[in-house]
DNA sequence: GTGCGATGATGGATGTCATCCACTATGGGG
DNA sequence: CCCCATAGTGGATGACATCCATCATCGCAC
């Protein structure tokens, strides 16, 4: 039984083998560690009801630290097609976690707001998932950690968006 | 139009959103990277026939690098249930990339080899993959590099699985 | 006022993949 | 011989990303 749940090979060595490129190769690494957190996250948040992915979680954090924003900002910071936000957000309507207006200056968009239910759910999804990642890094070093999150917020700010003003130790990197 | 491709939202500002707890998470900006680097990853790999995923790239690397290994060994290098591991190998056997023959000494298990097709991609695919890879993370400044690298390693070993005494800069963890 | 292109949200189609389960042939130990 | 574990395989199922098309709305130019 390997670290991940999965079982291990029991009839051959396997410690000497080669990995190739791969064993000096930041993508391999990158990836295989968003495996290994995907796994253990999504068995975090399916203690409660937002199984599988960041999506729902993120719906609900920043519809709660901004009422009223819209479907399409949450997916532009979480990188989900508004086509899934939709979805997305029509199943967490049914769950009655959140519900829509349209924006009275702005026909074609919705407000999101949580509703009590949803707004109860935040308490628990916050704690859950901070333990969830500060239990995953934990094998970090404090400075290692320090450095990696650093580290990722360039990467996001780079790749995907600048982050608000408000982010703690955001630093001007576009 | 945002750095990943996809709409950014055009009607209102969004510099000063809150992301909650998700602007301090580790988690967060891990899987974030992880979306972004598997969308790059995707299109650059899209130009080979290996689209989607580091399976098959896993697959023709450490076959390559190890001929006559298990599926079993590389699944779980590659964190991936034996049973999507054997699909994906008797896709690549379609393609012509690998054969397959039983272990001798163990009839359970089989052994991998690539074909000359095989190998002849090989060169190909380390190229895109390392170029990839170095692309992706070149916002980083070297040091950052270097330290993302033994950090995520350190995290393989941790939460996957021991690395093989071979790979380079690798520290004994365990 | 009208037309045009852009915008935000929605629904649908499609493909991919992970997970989990069951099964078979094989191997090792009691 | 029997039992349990192992490696590989096939199937069922659910989830999700992507891409496309559509509709109502908006802003701008003419």
């Amino acid at each position: 039984m390997a670290r991940n749940g999965r079982p291990e090979p029991r009839t051959i060595g396997y410690s000497d083998v080669s990995l190739d490129i791969l064993g000096g190769l930041l993508s391999f690494y990158a990836r295989s560690m968003a495996i290994a957190l995907n796994r253990d996250y999504d068995q975090a948040i399916s203690e409660v009801e937002l199984a599988h992915g960041h999506g729902k979680v993120s719906v609900l954090l920043m519809t709660h630290a901004n009422p009223g924003i819209r479907p399409s900002v949450i997916a532009h910071f979480a990188q989900k097609d508004r086509s899934a936000m939709a979805k997305l957000i029509d199943q967490m309507k049914r769950q009655g976690l959140v519900e829509q207006r349209v924006d009275s200056g702005e026909r074609r968009a919705h407000e999101l707001y949580l509703t009590p239910r949803g707004e109860e759910l935040v308490v628990q999804v916050r704690t859950i998932v901070q333990e969830q990642s500060d239990r995953f890094f934990a094998v970090l070093d404090r400075q290692d950690r320090a450095d990696l999150l650093r580290i990722l917020m360039t990467l996001y700010e780079r790749h995907v968006t600048p982050l608000p003003a408000n982010v703690p130790d955001r630093k001007a990197t576009t």
